[in-house]
DNA sequence: TTGAAAGCGCTAACAA
DNA sequence: TTGTTAGCGCTTTCAA
């Protein structure tokens, strides 16, 4: 039944000029002249209905909501985009989709976009730095703005992809030289305020199981870590990955130095080492005390459940389509913004052995 | 002729006719046009350098990439797609990014998409229903073709966003009058062996603890339950939804059926059961045995780590790239395919108490 | 309130 | 091997 209709609207209709687009399969694409013809009225006008500008009598344009209706008729994409000078498109960049963190932000960065007639294409860079840069070449050609979650990549490559006609703004980075142009989130609290529920609970001795380098937020976390031995926290560094599975092989040196608390990287790290633990036969936070970082929803649901530093992340993403919007709106005195953090305090944490 | 008179205003540098687009903040675009004066070639030559098509003397083809690296050109992605009649994009619509079911999938469809020149546009429908068929109406103006995944979608719906020009493949479900264009995952079979595993472990009485209605997963999730009680198996339903707050939402309820092996819709549930199981002091499996599905990667670090039913997503995703590469390049006998699964056994089921 | 027509930047015949 | 040019489908002046 489809299947025959479909072929009987592609059979009949005129049926000549088909042989211009040797490339596609043998399809008619209904075009504006089209619903032009069949409503009577100029291309011109047809343009107006669609987008709503200017004006057209009420019945002419009902006449050509009918022939759109009937033919079927789908606005072109591209030709909009190349007649308008800009896409309707919003890019993003993540290194992991797989990644509950980037989740709320593209979601909020969505509603964002909404708001503005635009969508949200998003592409993931696999956690690769050296792909990173390819890939925002790519999607800033499809995007009116580009937004880079946590990119690796190095800075020369970052500020080569700013100071184009795309606007650009970066997410947990902040770099000399790309001044204004980013939202960040205070890692550096967040860490400070776990090193100080740690300390307060009598611990003296801390091991951080650390996730990738290079990136912006290590610095800070480091930054936060140095600030707490000030304050008699002794803290030492295992070097770990952002998975569970990393979480998992770092448990046993993280064991090893003997620290009363672990402090993970992140919330996926720090269920890879509760489950370790859990092995060995180590007790949380009986023999050991054990943060996260991020406030995955899974944390809560962990035995015991995850002491861990919430980030907002609906509220990161809303400040950077929000500032992003500005940027492409021709403003140009965007102002960096900091997200604070929430500590959440649960069962993993409690006094030294 | 027309082209020659635009270029050489925009060249004259006098300042003038920069007030031609309003819109923008002040940027001069470097166009195919500028590239070709630059180089002293012609707008085809510098085409056919960035497309490697036909033939360009070596020296000229040098000064081309020359001077596209002098000026920062880029191809403006809108006048190639419109030009080539395509727009190098595939769209995937899933119903939550946030779900890692459908990373894997999103991940091997960008790989397929890579292999031939293309990206992958990524929508998320919040797992609204009555927003899908807009998103998709968009969502298939940007692409050549069109992943939806698991749609929710009424089948009216479904059945009117194919017979498009731009091809629509389909996963985790099966209509009537969709035909060949779709890709699942044989629940049945997932679902049967879980049911086979407990029934081998001594379990007569069985709860399930359901997730979405109206899918046709679910379907066929049901059909395979109603085939195990042939087995002996006694089955009985309390629904949730698919996430671990659902699932400890009802844990309650299907520990009050008084069942000896709870099914859980996937394994995000199961470890909301789990979470809830602990706090009331039942242990699993020895009070209750426990069962996921998806293979997620936190299933194995559970405590106990959750039997469940693993799904080849990568392999999901693959099939269903190249299937809509195969529809794209006019092919129209794609066979649907069904991909099978994996009964993953741990330690969170045993004989009944 | 309408329509004609000039672009938007690029590709791909078709000529040379 | 290279260049000229006619579209691709749409938006947007500018006239009427």
């Amino acid at each position: 039944m489809t299947t025959a209709r479909r072929s009987a609207e592609r059979a009949g209709h005129g049926g000549e000029g088909s042989a211009r687009r040797p490339s596609g399969r043998g399809q008619k694409r209904v075009t504006i002249a089209d619903v032009a013809r069949a409503s009577g009225a100029s291309v011109a006008t047809v343009s107006r209905v669609i987008n709503q500008v200017g004006t057209v009598a009420p019945d002419l344009a009902d006449r050509v909501r009918e022939a759109i209706a009937d033919l079927g008729y789908r606005p072109n994409a591209a030709a909009q985009g190349l007649a308008r000078g800009r896409s309707g498109t919003l890019g993003v960049l993540v290194p992991d989709l797989a990644n509950q963190y980037f989740h709320d932000i593209i979601k909020a960065l969505s509603a964002v976009a909404r708001s503005n007639g635009s969508r949200v294409l998003v592409m993931d860079s696999n956690e690769d730095p050296a792909a990173e840069r390819d890939l925002a070449e790519d999607l800033i050609r499809y995007a009116d703005g580009l937004l880079l979650c946590s990119p690796r990549m190095p800075r020369a490559d970052l500020i080569a992809l700013t100071g184009r006609d795309t606007p650009v703004l970066v997410t947990n980075r902040q770099e000399p030289g790309l001044g204004l142009r980013a939202i960040t989130v205070d890692f550096f609290r967040g860490v400070l305020a776990l090193c100080g529920h740690l300390a307060q609970l009598g611990h003296r001795d801390v091991v951080y199981v650390a996730g990738p380098g290079g990136a912006w937020a290590h610095h800070e976390r480091m930054r936060a870590l140095a600030a707490a031995e000030d304050f008699g926290l002794r803290v030492r560094t295992v070097d770990a990955g952002s998975t569970a599975d990393d979480g998992y092989a770092a448990a046993d040196a993280a064991l090893g130095t003997g620290a009363s608390a672990v402090m993970a990287y992140n919330d996926f790290v720090a269920l890879g080492l509760l489950a370790r633990f859990a092995e060995l036969g180590v007790r949380v936070p009986d023999d050991v005390s054990l943060t996260g970082f991020d406030e995955i929803d899974m944390a809560r649901f962990s035995a015991p459940p995850l002491t861990t530093v919430a980030i907002p992340r609906g509220r990161l993403g809303q400040a950077a389509g929000a500032a992003l919007l500005r940027l492409m709106a021709g403003e140009d005195d965007i102002e960096g913004e900091s997200i604070p953090v929430d500590l959440h305090v649960r069962s993993s944490t409690g006094a030294p052995p």
